[in-house]
DNA sequence: CGTCCACGTCTAC
DNA sequence: TAGACCTGGACGG
């Protein structure tokens, strides 16, 4: 689940459940996790967690001082207490927080928190693939920007001052997802904001961003741009005339305002694994939508858009496959998610399960990372072409006029959110 | 069974 | 600017 608004939402998570609960003990990182262990323990403390863009920091307090027993898990005597740790994590492509039984702790569970209680809880961050990872006695990552959602000024500022540098070369949907300067944007943010002013995502993200106000003054009142103020799509972006309309709509005031609208969805945001992903999936204007066109940028990341490209499209990019998708995760087999429980006498010994090793890795892995990047060569996609038949809709008409989003094929029919 | 794809960084030629 | 790092779901044969 991570994106900004993911990363925000699950220390929304953290708050709310461990709002009163007390931890005990040392800290437990899985076998496998190649991230440092956590030299924390305490007989009795408290989590509470912060975010900044893509990052989000849980700080383990002690209650009672010094006087309980508290030492550093390395040093093995409790020589001293340890008053306060800090955990920075990044979520890469998979992680998330739970909180659950002991005895029904999630696959790749990979750094556990003990609650006090007898059937003990636990906090779990899960992670499948491992591409994110955590930092005892962490700061935010240097170098990463100020958050698009909850330092607006300061973020929009970092933008601002530093369009001459050579990172604003790039076309601006690369430069979105660099974090130096969009610390919380990612794929699908940066799809559903370009799109929202009919940015063409291959410009030059200078030509884009230059002339923007630094101060954004339109909006003195913070509180005001959370809420609703973008359903001002139709503003075109590219010229300059009118001040305050474009003010209000440009992109900048987007990057903080979009994201801020997926944390307000509730819910998780982006995690196909839940109920409640029907309100995100029915939030998405663009990326993954059918009708949307898609196309690898020069990272090869896939980047959905409509209408003009703009001129800094890869030269013979790959583009994704047809999609074929789209049809089965829609619909209704929301109801009868099989997403049930099972959790059975097998699910117990989830300790074993984190141990195991990979064993054989690469070879088949490499194949497959090699293609994506430097595969064939293709072009656009129009999804709802590709899709069941190469005939279907009318790629062109899409291709070129204002997009109206169609709404993946799937109802959002409301379901009980567990 | 196999291929492709995924919400993201990292570092090494 | 390629890989590397990973698991797993969807889909094709």
């Amino acid at each position: 689940m991570p994106e900004g608004p993911e990363l925000h939402l699950a220390s929304l998570f953290v708050n709310r459940m461990c709002e009163g609960v007390v931890f005990t003990g040392p800290v437990r990182k899985s076998e496998v996790s190649k991230s440092p262990e956590v030299p924390f323990t305490c007989d009795e403390y408290r989590i509470k967690a912060t975010s900044r863009g893509k990052e989000v920091m849980l700080t383990l307090t002690p209650m009672k001082g010094d006087d309980k027993a508290c030492s550093r898990v390395e040093a093995g005597q409790a020589d001293h207490c340890q008053p306060i740790m800090d955990i920075v994590f990044r979520f890469g492509m998979s992680g998330f927080f739970r909180f659950t039984a002991e005895d029904e702790l999630p696959k790749h569970a990979h750094l556990r928190f003990y609650s006090k209680e007898q059937p003990s809880r636990v906090l779990s961050f899960v992670d499948a693939r491992r591409f994110g990872g955590w930092q005892p006695n962490g700061a935010w990552q240097p170098g990463r920007g100020p958050c698009i959602m909850f330092d607006n000024k300061g973020f929009r500022e970092n933008v601002l001052t530093h369009l001459s540098n050579r990172a604003f070369d790039r076309p601006i949907c690369e430069v979105l997802l660099n974090q130096k300067y969009f610390n919380g944007i990612g794929n699908y943010l940066r799809a559903e904001i370009l799109f929202r002013l009919n940015i063409p995502p291959f410009v030059l993200a200078r030509k884009v961003l230059e002339g923007l106000n630094r101060s954004e003054e339109v909006f003195e009142s913070e509180t005001a741009i959370n809420d609703q103020l973008i359903d001002m799509k139709t503003c075109d972006g590219t010229t300059r005339k009118n001040v305050k309309v474009e003010a209000a709509a440009d992109l900048l005031t987007l990057c903080h305002t979009v994201p801020l609208e997926v944390v307000n969805l509730g819910g998780k945001g982006y995690d196909p694994e839940k109920a409640d992903h029907s309100d995100f999936k029915a939030w998405l204007k663009c990326y993954y939508v059918d009708g949307m066109k898609s196309i690898r940028d020069h990272n090869g990341r896939t980047m959905w858009f409509s209408g003009d490209p703009g001129p800094m499209v890869p030269k013979d990019s790959k583009s994704p496959k047809a999609k074929k998708r789209a049809k089965k995760d829609d619909d209704d087999d929301y109801k009868g998610k099989k997403k049930v429980v099972k959790s059975h006498s097998d699910r117990i010994k989830k300790e074993k399960q984190v141990k195991q090793e990979p064993v054989p890795k690469q070879l088949k892995k490499e194949m497959d990372s090699k293609r994506r990047k430097s595969g064939h060569k293709g072009q656009l996609v129009n999804t709802t072409g590709d899709k069941n038949s190469l005939a279907a809709r009318s790629r062109k008409s899409s291709s070129a006029e204002t997009p109206i989003p169609q709404r993946r094929s799937g109802r959002v029919s409301r379901q009980s959110t567990q």
